[in-house]
DNA sequence: CGCTCTCATCTAGCCAAACTAGATAAGTAG
DNA sequence: CTACTTATCTAGTTTGGCTAGATGAGAGCG
């Protein structure tokens, strides 16, 4: 986060929930997710391999998802994550305080003088 | 931000672009624009002082803000804030990035398998 | 065969920014 | 005098994304 932040800089804290997200939808492997993320999002996430793996690591310390070692279509390795139920729970929750925290910011940037 | 994240914790990094979004409407101190935040989001933030402050001085320091010393109404002696232009134009671009990084989240927040 | 490309993962160390948990000071109200 | 409110400040911690690499293995090509 170093200087001007470019916009395809992740709002902080929003990467965990976006993981979560991919991965209730179907199991993936962590350079999918990264793929798929970008790919969603038309290009305004580019999601960083020095980002995207230590925060797969949190996830699975903290139990919110699980990953074994598979094969990929193309013949490598790669470890294949799901949601545990945890990760389910806590996805709801941050959906929910994410819309509620949007909606709110959103309040403060349409507020004008006179509607204070 | 130990454990589990309250709904009142800050989405991170949009503390400075809310502040900067209300000093656009009047000059304010501090103390102020915690209060007006805290209104404005319907209790949604419960600014902190302890981020408050040093995100007064943050702002200060890049010169996005400037500040001078005065009395409140109430006979306290506060620090005003006001945007600098380099403020005005910073709350543009923040506006503007906030805006297309909502919507992607929002897109992959909906999506779901039918649509890869 | 060696070379390069892509896929796939991992790590160390940096840095911004919000947090907790206080201290400080001065005016007001009882 | 005491307690409360207003108003600001700080030190130290933690989170989490960042840069900038390394690593390894399969695929394609001359």
């Amino acid at each position: 986060m170093a200087g001007e932040p470019k916009p395809s800089d992740l709002v902080q804290g929003t990467l965990h929930m976006l993981i979560l997200k991919t991965l209730a939808l179907e199991p993936m492997h962590g350079y999918g997710i990264g793929v798929r993320l970008e790919q969603i999002s038309k290009g305004v996430f580019q999601v960083n391999a020095g980002s995207l793996f230590p925060a797969l690591r949190r996830l699975e310390r903290d139990a919110l998802i699980a990953g074994d070692w598979r094969v990929t279509e193309n013949n490598r390795r790669a470890k294949y994550y799901r949601l545990t139920a945890q990760g389910r729970a806590k996805l709801k929750r941050e959906t929910r305080d994410w819309e509620v925290q949007t909606r709110a910011i959103a309040r403060i940037l349409d507020a004008s003088l006179g509607e204070i």
